[in-house]
RNA sequence: GCCGGCAUAGCUCAGUGGUAGAGCAACUGAUUCGUAAUCAGUAGGUCCGCGGUUCAAAUCCGCGUGCCGGCACCA
């Protein structure tokens, strides 16, 4: 005898076994035509599930967010059939809801490509159209391999032999087609409607192990209506516009090329922008009171051997060598970060607990041989320069350091634009140097540090660096990829291997705990990710242009180059603009180079001694007296530190 | 690194085996103009590279390089 209690606390009594759709429909023909799933005591149902005893009942229909998620996986099953309706020979691996869509994996001798898109999208409108139900059946393991290997579905095979024997396995079938899935559904395909699109094809590992055969993967988007699809679609249109590898090359910031897979070559404008970041790190770095070094580019192997970096990354590190020496004893590598210098500046003389915490910071450029897959636009190079910081201290100093730090990265980002980002908590990978006595302390006090720092963190297990836990602070571009760019990292192995120590105060010689640390991460991905999130309009103390003084007539000419240059002796970075066009060519210009302030200049200001400011992109003007004017832009550009 | 796609003027792109094109940008000239693109003219190409097929290749085929999208990697 079920007791049903819905989410307004009324209880609907059942004689027996009672399934969605029966109490949708005791409940009213409205609901019962709205339903697409339930959930009940919290878990995900299908509306055809079976409840047997009492249990909380709450429908979900198109408006939940669950809605979604159900649509999405639906319309994955449904590419699926279509798939081996069109392509026979193919088999099934998986297919999930992801963010803003789904996608699944095929194996077949012949990777799908975009051309196939039309054909599989018709077969999917066909296949909504049939509205088949979705079924749910249990089943054994064996009779599920035996049903799978009757097919040829060897990797189907496989999910079910690695299934746990706890594990019920069901099967959904729609129509003739039948996928192994733990569910839910909704009722029928019909369900979906209309309102998705593949998006794109690539290759992908099963399992995810580079190790294995390469699937075939087709990614689509599903939407719970047609305006809703309209809207991504736009998005993701909008999204493109603001990529930094597009805005980089509008405003003639910085450019890549094949004579240096991986470097950036910083025009005028793009590094006057990475050194304005630059003098503002380091100020705040001196805030911070650090003490800024600069290290070797090219080492000697024995150095990396001794990390453990030759053992653990040779095979992504540049190596160098001159000819006249025999390779085999001397042979050098690009330092692909810069820890081991540090610590061997740490290594000069005698080290004294009284000079702990030591703040060793470095605007340090690294190699690395990155696969060339990984590279992307500046934010995945070859070269960089990293914001790089290792803290010596003892061990009962780390909460505290990461106090510190969590606090002035937090700064620093909310004056870079970044109010939010995640931060993600790292532990021990499979390949790891230290012994696990080692990893438990270092992983205690990054718990610990965080928990004093009052940072809310996601875990990332097994994926720290070799020699220690770490925090990663992850940041969004524009196309909605996180990129990690601060870290902090606990490391109680390389003050070993390279043998770092200092004197406490009882006498002893001891080990320091080494905490590595960056903020922007590389000035190169960080400036990638700060051009997308201002869309290449940045605020004017980072603009790389910060104003333009545009004439009307040549006669202006010399107070608009009179004006240029005091507001360069203010400070200010100032374009002229005297070419001989119309002033209603010269604005569109300026406001399509992301120019945050334009001054127009003719015979009227100039008489006047007056300037006209006009914020871009807008259309509001400010006229101030010449000096006035100087006064307010160079207090608006000042850089937030500055200003306190 | 793996799978797929792409590579034509500075940029965006057209050109499916038969004399390389457009718009914008550049340059020259005219115009001196009041807040979202003035007019006219000129110049600009190893059609990514190498090899092959063909009477003939930007176009077809092979190899290489780079870029793009994912996957894997990311100290």
């Amino acid at each position: 005898m079920p007791a049903i209690t819905l989410p307004d606390g009324s209880v609907r009594a059942f004689d027996g076994p009672v399934t969605g759709t029966t109490i949708a429909a005791s409940i009213g023909p409205g609901l019962a035509k709205a339903a697409l799933a339930m959930q009940v005591d919290g878990a995900l149902r299908d509306l055809s599930h079976e409840i047997t005893g009492d249990a909380a009942v709450r429908f979900v229909t198109r408006k939940d967010p669950e809605a979604l998620d159900l649509i999405r996986h639906d319309t994955a099953h449904v590419l699926a059939e279509a798939v081996q309706e069109l392509f026979p020979g193919t088999q099934v691996t998986i297919g999930p809801s992801i963010e803003n869509g789904f996608y699944y994996d095929f194996s077949r001798n012949q990777p799908f490509t975009t051309e196939d898109f039309a054909a599989i999208e018709a077969k999917m409108r066909e296949i909504v159209a049939r509205n088949a139900p979705f079924r749910r059946q249990e089943v054994s393991r064996e009779d599920a391999i035996a049903l799978f290997e009757s097919k040829g579905e060897r990797f189907k095979v496989e999910l079910i032999r690695d299934l746990p024997a706890s594990e019920t396995i069901s099967l959904y079938s729609q129509g003739d087609w039948v996928d192994l899935c733990r569910g839910p559904h909704m009722r029928g395909t019909g369900d979906i409607g209309t309102a998705f699109k593949l998006m794109k094809v690539a290759g992908a590992y099963w399992r995810g192990d580079h190790r294995n055969p390469v699937l075939s993967r087709i990614y689509g988007t599903a939407w719970r209506d047609q305006k809703e699809l309209d809207a991504h679609l736009l998005q993701i249109e909008e999204a493109e516009k603001r990529d930094h590898r597009r805005i980089g090359r509008e405003m003639n910031l910085f450019h890549l090329q094949e004579e240096a897979t991986g470097s950036v070559f910083w025009h005028p404008k793009g590094w006057k922008l990475y050194r304005t970041v630059e003098d503002y790190m380091r100020r705040r770095l001196d805030d911070g009171e650090y003490q800024e070094v600069k290290t070797p580019q090219v080492l000697d192997r024995k150095l990396w051997e001794r990390s453990g970096h030759w053992e653990n990354y040779r095979k992504n590190m540049f190596m160098a060598t001159v000819e006249d020496q025999d390779e085999a004893h001397r042979l050098l590598a690009l330092k692909p970060m810069n820890c081991p210098c540090h610590v061997l500046i740490f290594n000069q003389g005698i080290r004294s607990y009284r000079e702990l915490p030591l703040r060793m910071a470095e605007f340090g450029a690294c190699h690395r041989y990155e696969p060339s897959g990984a590279l992307h636009g500046i934010m995945r190079v070859r070269a960089f320069t990293q914001d790089d910081a290792h803290i010596f201290c003892e061990e009962h100093q780390i909460a505290d350091e990461a106090v510190r730090f969590t606090a002035l990265l937090s700064r620093i980002y909310k004056d870079l634009g970044f109010e939010s980002f995640r931060v993600k908590f790292s532990d021990r990978p499979e390949q790891r140097a230290g012994d696990d006595g080692i990893w438990d302390r270092a992983e205690g006090a990054l718990h610990e540090a965080c928990l004093k720092a009052g940072v809310d963190y996601e875990m990332n297990p097994g994926e720290g660096a070799f020699y220690g836990p770490k925090l990663e602070f992850v940041l969004r571009d524009a196309i909605g990829r996180d990129w990690q760019c601060g870290t902090f990292q606990v490391d109680f192995v390389l003050p070993e291997r390279l043998d770092a120590e200092y004197v406490a105060e009882d006498g002893s010689r001891k080990r320091p705990v080494m905490l590595h640390r960056a903020i922007l991460g590389s000035f190169e991905r960080f400036l990638g990710i700060l051009i997308e999130q201002h869309a290449g309009r940045f605020p004017l103390w980072l603009a790389p242009v910060q104003v333009v003084v545009a004439t009307i007539v040549d006669d202006a000419a010399p107070f608009a180059k009179e004006a240029a240059e005091a507001l360069r002796k203010a400070g200010l970075r100032v374009d002229l603009d005297l070419r001989n066009e119309k002033i209603n060519r010269k604005v569109p210009d300026h406001i399509a180079q992301r120019v945050p302030v334009l001054v127009v200049v003719g015979r009227r200001e100039a008489e006047e001694r007056k300037l006209v400011l006009r914020r871009l992109p807008g259309r509001d003007q400010v006229e101030l007296p010449l000096a006035e004017a100087v006064a307010t832009l160079s207090a608006e550009a000042t850089p937030p530190d500055i200003r306190g």
